[in-house]
DNA sequence: ACGATGACCCAAG
DNA sequence: TCTTGGGCCATCG
């Protein structure tokens, strides 16, 4: 059971909805991860099963090797990139969505 | 025990 | 907006 850690943050990305993104920095926070470094090692390690395709970056972008993929499936969710950047203040997965949608005059 | 590596994040220039 | 540097934690040789 030392493996909570590696249990929370696959449900964590498990739980992510299509269409919908979140970050590695999000996860290890939900996950009671001590750092978002340990998220990529666990979806590096197990996260063939899991969603990691909806798991970006904090400034919107997806890791270097994957990132074709990355982009692919995330277009086949309903997600659109821009220059293989998503814009996460659009996509960004919320379990308790505090406000996104600012004023419109307004930043 | 130690150094290097990795699907990271943030602040500063 | 992009690049650099430091910090971060766990795993591997």
């Amino acid at each position: 059971m030392e493996e909570e850690l590696h249990e929370q943050v696959r449900e964590i990305v498990k739980s992510i909805p299509a269409g919908r993104v979140a970050t590695y920095g999000d996860v290890a926070d939900l996950a009671k991860a001590p750092s978002p470094r340990m998220v990529g090692q666990v979806l590096n390690g197990d996260g063939h099963d899991l969603p990691w395709h909806r798991v970006l970056r904090a400034n919107g972008t997806c890791a270097p090797h994957i990132a074709e993929e990355q982009l692919q499936r995330l277009r086949a969710e309903g997600v659109i990139d821009d220059g293989g950047k998503v814009d996460l203040r659009k996509y960004r997965w919320e379990e308790a969505v505090k406000d996104e949608d600012g004023p419109p005059s307004l930043f």
